[in-house]
DNA sequence: ATAAGTGCAAATCGTTTGCGTAGGC
DNA sequence: GCCTACGCAAACGATTTGCACTTAT
């Protein structure tokens, strides 16, 4: 992921370096988080240098973000592929299988010539233990 | 709308009123549009005045919301049945008939013991516009 | 008369932006 | 040395909250 800045030019950075190994440690990440791992170790790298990278990172299709109900941003790398369910009461988020989702994407391709996200989209709903 | 809210002891005002005429008049509203409608006839109506009756319409299970992208949450009728298809381009909303997502209501259930919201749920993808 | 509902202003939360400086190339 | 990326602080948009006052019941 480094090479890939190098090669368009961009910075290496010990921040960046630590933002993309925090990245790479863990699948689901909010802005927050990635502050708070990358501090452990450069205690003032400022959230804005997050955010900004981030921005760069998606700019250059490495890195997405999806808004899963209430809280903040979700932030994972753009080669994971699988599906959110958010639960509308706890507001957990579940990873489901990218091909759970074939038959609906055909539907709404056909009725509304709509593109599901391809390898990240959400939908709302109420996980098994919130059904009580 | 407002005889449910009599029934359970909660006062009528003339702010609800009209909060209540904009929510019945059209089906998707922010917090924002909201305000505006009300405002139309009753100039001095304050936003945390919509927020805390709309937070209490959905208490009673009257109205739900959803956060649909980046953009503000979106508010409607919790009797409208339907699901929600966000363009994550463009930020576009459209409603499909619930029928359309029996078939992955029926995968999720199974495979996650999840339970998509009923009549009302958000998927993220490109619309047909902004497939270009 | 009582307490639910209100308007206003300030606070909060997540995120963005402006600006002067540091440091990778 | 140049120019990108930085840290900081202030600005931002959406929403929430505290408080004194109004008003439906």
């Amino acid at each position: 992921m480094l090479a890939e800045l190098r090669s368009r030019g961009m910075r290496i950075t010990p921040a960046r370096r630590a933002i993309a190994t925090a990245l790479l440690a863990r699948s689901h990440h909010t802005a927050d988080s990635l502050v708070a791992a990358v501090r452990r170790r450069h205690p003032d790298v400022a959230p804005s240098t997050v955010y900004r990278f981030l921005e760069a990172l998606e700019e250059i299709g490495l890195v997405r973000h999806s808004h899963l109900g209430h809280g903040p941003a979700v932030y994972h790398l753009a080669d994971e592929r699988h599906g959110h369910l958010v639960c509308e009461s706890c507001g957990g988020v579940t990873e489901v299988p990218e091909a759970a989702f074939s038959g609906l994407r055909r539907k709404l391709r056909d009725l509304e010539r709509f593109e599901l996200a391809p390898g990240h989209f959400a939908v709302t709903g109420l996980c098994g233990t919130c059904q009580s």
